[in-house]
DNA sequence: ACTTGACTTGGAGTCAACTCCAAGTGATAA
DNA sequence: TTATCACTTGGAGTTGACTCCAAGTCAAGT
């Protein structure tokens, strides 16, 4: 698979993918006979995989360590459980702040709706 | 309520204070005889308003168009609804982004627990 | 043979949102 | 009176995550 196709696949940019390639967050994708990169299947899951991650806002830098453990082999299994539960955890934390929010949002819109409401009722008379 | 107050009740520095207020996210606070901001209940409001707002990732910008809006008074009613509601469906999407992230952490977590169950029991032979 | 188009590189630029800094002021404590 | 301390300003610097660019290579089509 050509860069162009996993850009078009995931929708992320071939920049991106260079750049994730490039800081270490994707190891180098092997390369044909010219030059140009042939992702593999492991390639493509692990950019499924840092997209999804990405997608929740895990940090960049979290990622990096992560894959490097996943790289190193079975030693390093406790390691990348311990990475992934403190990111579970801090998500969790982000999706309630958001809920809070969310609920916010909600009530502020609602308050809207009654206020058009009522406007509309002072322009149509009860009469009508 | 001096800006160090506030700071600390809302956990937003001194510094990000000022800068809400120099880009208009705030409206200018008002200040005692030796110019320094004295935050009233409307400030601090509004400063609850915005870290509940941004703690959810609304971008400043939209924010700033916000309560422009609610400065201008009821005619805005309409406009302000249209950018509250944008806003939620955009926050909505974000949430379920991270529940499928949060269900493939879920996931993988547990695949690592069961390793280190199995790593335990290749430890421990069944004879004691 | 030449053009087109997708790829390559290293490095610079951009963007949002802060965060820090130097230099100055004004009220309180020793 | 002098030191301390929280505040003030305008502006520069930082961070994280891209995003863009110029210059070059290579294979395929006309």
């Amino acid at each position: 698979m050509r860069i162009a196709e996993v850009s078009e696949q995931y929708a992320i940019s071939s920049d991106t993918l260079r750049y994730y390639e490039r800081i270490g967050l994707i190891p180098p994708v092997n390369r044909n006979e010219s030059g140009i990169r042939d992702y593999n299947g492991t390639d493509v899951k692990r950019v499924e995989f840092i997209k999804c991650m990405r997608s929740a806002g895990l940090p960049i830098e979290v990622l990096i360590e992560y894959v490097g453990l996943v790289q190193q082999g079975d030693t390093t299994i406790e390691a990348r459980k311990d990475i992934l539960k403190e990111q579970r955890q801090l998500l969790v934390a982000r999706m309630k702040e958001m809920q809070k929010t969310l609920d916010l949002l909600d009530y502020k819109i609602s308050v809207y709706e009654n206020a058009v409401l009522k406007k509309e009722k002072e322009l149509i008379p009860i009469e009508l």
